[in-house]
DNA sequence: CTATCCATGTAAAGGGTTACATGATTAA
DNA sequence: TTAATCATGTAACCCTTTACATGGATAG
């Protein structure tokens, strides 16, 4: 049940609607780590609240409703945090494609290779380019913006892939058949 | 719908039961890139057959059906490869952490870290380990054993988390306020 | 004969996506 | 006044997990 996770995550560096959580998930931890709706994330916070893990400052314009978390919803951030299990919950289409380019006939396991590798690089520069701004703008002194060193990550992983597509195009390439 | 596209992308390799596939997600395609059971691989067995992708050879001991592509399940298995969309799906706890890491006390934080990066070079280990088996034991010219290719990445994708949890130790042993 | 593995299925409960539905506030 | 944005919610449908349920084949 992650998504109460990343709600307590998202809450514990301030107060925050379901409005601005369902805006917190389009950006990068929605893309990279954990994807969710309106429609889902504002019955969690009403389950959430009858668990004692946060509470609703009723106080806002349009029925705002303000929500912060409680020393109980802390804790429980605390807990899933630091003792995470061995098997974690993945889905993860890429990897599925990674998994299954040995079904492919050779033509389209390099098509697909390449094609990986081309849009790596591409995001790769991308997140660099926003990272490099945000390091701009970050005086020493002044806390990291939400998201600065899992960026880091996805730079990292970007270059993993590319990585690892360019390598398998060379076992392709070497003529060894990989089914 | 993503396990509709592991399961031709398995039988891919050859016929197989759905009691052969819920086996296979035991292995390293369910412990990286999709997880399923096999009250889901049943029924779903069952609409790929309405569907066409697969047909069933009925004939083995205890019921054992034997599921073998259509020329169609083929098809669609190129499409779903090669016709990747840009937002693809991901759940992934432990980059979900990584996201959080930033709401963490400074202790817990580095806690956490330098459990993720022991953590990843233990596993990095086995697996460099087991890749070196089925290497020790591949004859150039044999098809490589399914999943090579991906287990290549996931020892790059360990060194990844790993390079990244200490660089971000780093950061964090620099007194930066990570939030 | 007995335990283990092979083999298939269904049911219930919960998680997640898409669509439906409504209305207040603000900026142009 | 009108469009965009803020803001909340429910309903239907599908996916996923866990538990329930059954029985054949094989090895010791």
């Amino acid at each position: 049940m992650s998504l109460r996770h990343a709600l307590l995550g998202l809450l514990a560096h301030g107060p925050a609607s379901g409005y601005d959580l369902t805006r917190a998930f389009e950006g990068g931890i929605g893309q990279y780590a954990w994807q969710a709706g309106h429609s889902r994330i504002y019955p969690e916070l009403g389950k959430m609240t009858e668990a004692g893990l946060v509470v609703v400052d009723e106080a806002g314009p349009r029925g705002r409703k303000t929500y912060t978390l409680t020393d109980d919803g802390r804790t429980e951030l605390r807990r899933w945090m630091l003792h995470w299990p061995e098997q974690a919950t993945v889905r993860n289409e890429t990897v599925l494609r990674m998994f299954l380019v040995q079904s492919l006939e050779p033509d389209d396991a390099r098509a697909l290779l390449e094609g990986m590798a081309e849009h790596c690089a591409r995001e790769r520069d991308a997140l660099r380019a926003v990272m490099d701004a945000d390091d701009a703008e970050h005086r020493p002194g002044d806390p990291l913006p939400f998201g600065r060193l899992a960026g880091e990550y996805g730079i990292r992983q970007y270059e993993a892939v590319q990585g690892w597509a360019q390598w398998s195009l060379e076992r392709l390439a070497a003529g060894e058949p990989v089914r």
